[in-house]
DNA sequence: TATGTATTTAAGCAAATACTTAAATACATA
DNA sequence: TATGTATTTAAGTATTTGCTTAAATACATA
């Protein structure tokens, strides 16, 4: 890439554009953490586990498979996505792993879910 | 995929599994809806974006590739993207284009920017 | 009309994603 | 210990994504 070539246009307000560049270094790492977060729920699958799981505390894989009418090895897959992003916990009952949100990381989930419910009201 | 083996686990609670499966279904629109947002924002480039749009209203391609330090081709295939879901609305003034957040798409936007201020705030 | 700038579009490619099936692991229980 | 269930992990593959470079389009102006 050569970023040389970029806007020569007498308009370009390089104060504005300095400014941008230092708003964004300042939030580098709050960016990445919501970026990530966002593209775990930016998946039609994902964003129902995620749903269901606040609907009902807590479900296990096999549960989700059901619902979902997925296979529970690529159910499992996305968990194990979810679990690593840190935002779902895991808790074991004999061969069963019940899972649900972790409460630090819904405040975000919630607000999603707010608008989920609000498009199905104006749709 | 063998739908047939699904969970059997004793504890399995049909009712609620109906239950949830019902909820989907209600909702099939809206979550098809939200996920095509999420997965735009759910990416570096196009979350720093949307956030530029917001704090400056209104951005070229040209102003994104100096910002971002990307090419521009590369900024014009996010903000296609972008556009086509129907999240920001262009202005032409001569041979420049201005792009901003269309106002009735942004609320789960703010959400999401306010979230990453938070972050920044509590890391 | 010819030239230049801003932007988009297209083609090509490497990397990431999301399934599949098969195998491994963990626990329960006869 | 042997067998069965719940789950995860691994390997393979088709699709999608996000860049690159080159070409096309749109507008401005000499």
């Amino acid at each position: 890439m050569k970023l040389e070539i970029t806007c020569t246009r007498a308009e370009a307000n390089h104060k504005q554009l300095q400014n941008c560049m230092e708003a964004l270094d300042n939030m580098e790492g709050s960016f990445q953490k919501m970026t990530k977060l966002l593209s775990i729920a930016g998946s039609d699958v994902r964003l129902r586990i995620l749903y269901l799981l606040n609907l009902e505390n807590e479900l296990c894989p096999c549960d989700l498979a059901d619902i979902l009418k997925m296979s529970v090895p690529a159910i499992s897959q996305h968990i194990r996505k979810i679990k690593d992003a840190g935002i779902i916990n895991s808790r074991r009952d004999g061969q069963t792993l019940y899972y649900s949100l972790n409460k630090d990381e819904t405040e975000i989930f919630i607000s999603i879910f707010k608008s989920i419910e609000l498009i199905r009201k104006t749709a």
